[in-house]
DNA sequence: GCTTGATTTGACCAGTTGGTCAAAGCGAGG
DNA sequence: CCTCGCTTTGACCAACTGGTCAAATCAAGC
């Protein structure tokens, strides 16, 4: 008789069961598809319902509600994606350090591309819904890996630029691959890889940048 | 007794009032507003309407449908945005050419951020109502653009690199300080515009990239 | 100041939205 | 094979969506 409360206000700990598991993985996953290619308020829950095989009453039992899908997502993004910066090694070689971080980025963008462009989608929208961790985290994480470019260029081992315009360099480069595929797709007239090419590119633009 | 047709459904020729100028204009300001900020699906007819300070029927008056304002933008905008491009000229410097292009284009990203979102927002999500003059327009003049690079590179005046990865990295770097403004802000501790540094950096990346 | 067409609007509509709820189905441990 | 809590769902709701319509208001030339 008694209902059970729903599964997200439960007062114990998060112990899931393969039922659990499975169905938030694929509530996430549609969302993911969703919200990547319609934005936050584009996206219906019918939607990710649909692309999750669930009901609508079945996905809301899993989270509260469609916003938080989203955060669940964009939260759980927003390490992986800052994961390679914080790779970067102060002890490495400068320049192979950068260009190893472009590459890895580069990878990025061509593996998860609906990732980047959920996350492009929430900043260009103004990061209503994560502007804390943009603030916090992200601020300090490029401060701290300024402060080692600015090391790398006052001992003369890359070429002196803006430090933090560097960075944004890098994330637009990299990621206009994933964010703007289809323009990118429609001006090659497409049918071949943007990749490699891409990785050809960005690799000669970095080393005649950076080289001291 | 009878009725007038409405606007955008008349025979005549666009012989346009006063009236209909302005209110036109007011509804095609309105909708940059909220499309470029909510993306088109994102975008409500009463949200545009109160920004234009119209009512709802008001604004079918003078356009048939949501999608009709959004498509008057995209192809309003789509040769403005182009421009920069077209006036890049074969008999000039190449180095200072394609610098000029770099600074007009991040000129217009600091002018006109919200045209700039608006066309992010729309190729983000695949282009769906653009399509044909990305596949066009714009990669015809894109091909005739790169021929050009290409010439450049054949005799030896700008360094060998390929010439639409080159395009996609202007557009790129330009771009993110408009579509992105939201990040860029946070990670500089703003307070601060942007632009006088990104155009310093900008200028330095492209002349080491295009040295020789 | 009257007429005629341009402009504006309140009331309305059908479809969609995010979200709720009580009841029904299910499966693993006893 | 039976219980009991986990899982699923059909029916429903109020708010909102893009869009329509007939009637009301306005404004400029006569």
């Amino acid at each position: 008789m008694k209902a059970a409360p729903p599964l997200w206000n439960r007062p114990s700990g998060p112990k899931r069961t393969r039922i659990q598991t499975r169905n938030r993985q694929a509530i996430l996953e549609a969302g993911l598809d969703v919200f990547s290619a319609q934005g936050f308020r584009g996206a219906t829950l019918d939607e990710i319902a649909a692309a999750a095989r669930l009901s609508k009453p079945n996905l809301l039992y899993y989270f509260p509600s469609k916003e938080a899908i989203h955060t669940a997502l964009l939260t759980q993004l927003l390490d992986t994606w800052l994961d390679p910066l914080r790779e970067l090694d102060p002890e490495g070689d400068p320049v192979e350090e950068l260009l190893t971080y472009v590459r890895r980025k580069l990878e990025l963008s061509r593996d998860y591309p609906r990732e980047s462009r959920l996350f492009a989608n929430e900043i260009l929208q103004g990061a209503p819904r994560i502007s804390d961790a943009i603030e916090g985290d992200l601020h300090r994480l490029v401060a701290e890996k300024a402060h080692v470019l600015q090391r790398w260029m006052d001992t003369g081992r890359i070429a002196r630029v803006h430090p933090v315009h560097l960075i944004f360099s890098i994330w637009a480069l990299t990621q206009h691959y994933a964010d703007f595929d289809m323009q990118v797709s429609a001006v090659l007239g497409d049918g071949e890889d943007p990749y490699p090419e891409a990785g050809v590119y960005l690799d000669t633009l970095f080393r005649k940048l950076l080289a001291p």
